[in-house]
RNA sequence: CGGGACGUAGCGCAGCUUGGUAGCGCACAUGGCUGGGGGUCAUGUGGUCGCGGGUUCAAAUCCCGCCGUCCCGACCA
């Protein structure tokens, strides 16, 4: 039981200066974490019991998936991260330190390696196989901006799995089992979540998915199409097409523009040349950028900006990606700044890529590739043709849907866990290989299943919590029960403990507000703070053999019966 | 790494402009009143004013450097 008369808990009546987000904001309030260090925090009692709660409840849904759990260390060698090039890759995200005899170590930022290791020094036939094990374990990322309280900490709290198999079937099912997995767990947290397609990005791999948590507070901005349940992360985001309509225009006409180099005086110019009707999206923009040192044109309607990111996750093998800065500018004179087109690209030896809505047969107004001069009618597949096709532009609410062409809309969301299939990388990179049937030595091919363990605590605290404090669901909260007892008189104080003693005896984990000193209105206010899920007064009305019942989400409260409470709370909580 | 704000008691803040005894609220301790909404009165405890240097008779306050924290952006298996 969890007597507040001794519980390590001190509240906080003002919200603390460095919190931004409501549940770092709760969290530190009610006392549940402390912060140590920037993105680094210690759970006190009350955050350690909820904290445990989730974690247990993921366990036992990995478990029940049949996923067998190991624990590597964090504090790690730094060969295993040589062999994948990860102790050079990930740069200055990487915790680094050494030992006595000078030996490289790091704290573990993700155990790719760890677990594939492990997996080659015990296995070697294919009738091993299938193989899903993962982890629970404290991760360590020197992030550049640490922020939100635990959403985004130095240190945290991770599941992860790695399934094995033989081949892309099995690696298919392999995935399949950790999508019905996560969707049990994320349902039992209460967390309102949606399954999102991603990019597989850097890591290669064919199939990617993220598990996002709607919250405004959030740091991943997603897609959702209301009408036919498209979700996809904005980088992966698929541009609906529509494809050209109407007559092939004359041939290239070339205007003098005078001092137009943006998009907004150009479409100003145009109409006063030609009586109006031109808006921004008639107009191409053509962007340039320097793609891992090499210059690279890309093409998106004048209304809309390049979302550098998506262009990024959408060219594969691309590292670096910038603007073209001045500098850049003076070394390609051929290239005039705001008075760039697509025509002569090939002439310029651009590598040049259109977003997707620069279909075949479509006409432009754009630059002439002279100072002061445009062009309009300018053609793809007539006047430019480009090297590909890429997801350029930025996406917007409103924007057709890939599937059902119905408009979408944009969310924020905290990325609560993430499956993807990893391929065959790591497995190459460590020379993990199994005998098939025919004693043939074969790569095995693996995928790569996380979850935010401590971030999913302030998930639940972001998407549940009120004006008064957190509000956790049934599973999660550090006890079921809040008993508080009021009044100077020991008889509330007796019954309650009567009554907590009661529900422990039927397994029901039960905090009680046994402070003699401490004023009703402090304990109606912590009860609500802390949040626990069904709150129980014994007070004044005890006299009349009534206590009064509150349910903490929404608020509602009603006076029962001293003799049928038990009963009550019993049916509330499914005991 | 770019932009902005900040660092004074466990927490939230004032004081700095114009240099001279370090202050308020919460929390904490003791006592009284109160006892269904963070109640009240009294008396207290608690401070390397982020760190280092400089100017000065004298620095929380002015100057220089560093460190740390938060927010926006870049970044983020």
């Amino acid at each position: 039981m969890l007597r507040m008369s001794t519980l390590f808990l001190r509240t906080l009546r003002d919200d603390p200066a460095d919190a931004e987000v409501a549940s770092h904001r709760l969290l530190v309030r009610a006392g549940y974490i402390r912060r140590i260090a920037a993105g680094i925090y210690s759970w006190l009692p009350l955050g350690y019991i909820t904290y445990r709660n989730i974690e247990r409840i993921i366990r036992e849904e990995m478990d029940a998936a049949g996923f067998q759990e190991v624990h590597f260390p964090a504090l790690l060698p730094k060969e295993p991260y040589e062999s994948t090039n990860r102790w050079t890759e990930y740069g200055k995200d990487l915790f680094r330190l050494k030992d006595r005899k000078e030996g490289e170590y790091l704290l573990g930022p993700t155990h790719e390696e760890m677990f594939t290791l492990m997996v080659k020094g015990e296995y070697s036939s294919y009738k091993d196989l299938p193989l899903i094990i993962y982890q629970i374990q404290t991760k360590y990322r020197d992030e550049p901006r640490p922020r939100s309280g635990i959403i985004r900490g130095r240190e945290f709290v991770m599941k992860d799995s790695y399934s094995f198999d033989l081949d892309d079937e099995g690696l298919a099912r392999s995935y399949d089992r950790h999508r019905e997995a996560y969707i049990k767990t994320f349902t039992r947290l209460g967390l309102n979540f949606n399954i999102v397609s991603a990019m597989s990005g850097a890591m290669g791999g064919s199939r990617s998915e993220e598990f996002l948590a709607p919250a405004a507070t959030g740091e991943d901005t997603y897609v959702l199409c209301n009408a036919c349940g498209y979700a996809a992360n904005v980088e992966a985001m698929k541009t609906h097409i529509e494809p050209f309509e109407g007559n092939a225009p004359g041939p290239i006409e070339e205007l003098d523009t005078p001092n137009t180099p943006t998009i907004d005086s150009l479409v100003a110019v145009m109409n006063e040349k030609f009586g109006g009707g031109y808006k921004a999206s008639d107009t191409l923009k053509n962007v340039l950028l320097m793609a891992d040192g090499e210059p690279i044109s890309v093409l998106v309607p004048g209304d809309r900006e390049v979302d550098l990111k998506r262009l990024e996750a959408n060219l594969p093998g691309v590292k670096e990606l910038r603007l073209f800065d001045d500098a850049d500018f003076a070394k390609r004179k051929e290239l005039v700044k705001g008075y760039v087109g697509p025509q002569d690209a090939k002439r310029f030896g651009l590598k040049l890529y259109a977003d997707p809505r620069i279909v075949v047969g479509s006409h432009w107004i754009t630059g002439a590739n002279k100072l002061n001069r445009h062009a309009r009618f300018v053609t793809h597949g007539r006047d430019f043709a480009v090297d590909g096709f890429v997801e350029a532009a930025e996406v917007r609410a409103g924007d057709g849907c890939p599937q059902c062409s119905k408009p979408v809309i944009i969310d924020r969301a905290i990325e609560i866990g993430h499956i993807f299939q990893l391929g065959r990388k790591y497995a190459e990179s460590l020379d993990l290989t199994v005998l098939d049937s025919e004693g043939k030595s074969r790569v095995v091919t693996m995928g790569s299943y996380g979850i935010g363990v401590s971030r999913a605590v302030a998930a639940v605290a972001e998407q549940s919590h009120d004006e008064l404090g957190l509000v956790w669901p049934m599973e999660i909260a550090p006890a079921k029960v809040h008993i508080v007892a009021t009044g100077k008189d020991d008889a509330p104080f007796d019954s309650a403990e009567r009554f907590a003693s009661e529900l422990e005896s039927y397994g029901i984990s039960v905090m009680l507000d046994d402070r003699r000193e401490a004023s009703p209105g402090v304990k109606f206010k912590d009860a609500e703070l802390i949040g626990n899920p069904i709150i129980v007064i014994f007070g004044k009305s005890l006299a009349d053999g009534k206590v009064e019942l509150r349910v903490r989400k929404g608020n509602e409260k009603r006076e029962v019966a001293l003799t049928e409470i038990l009963d009550e709370v019993r049916s509330l909580i499914n005991v």
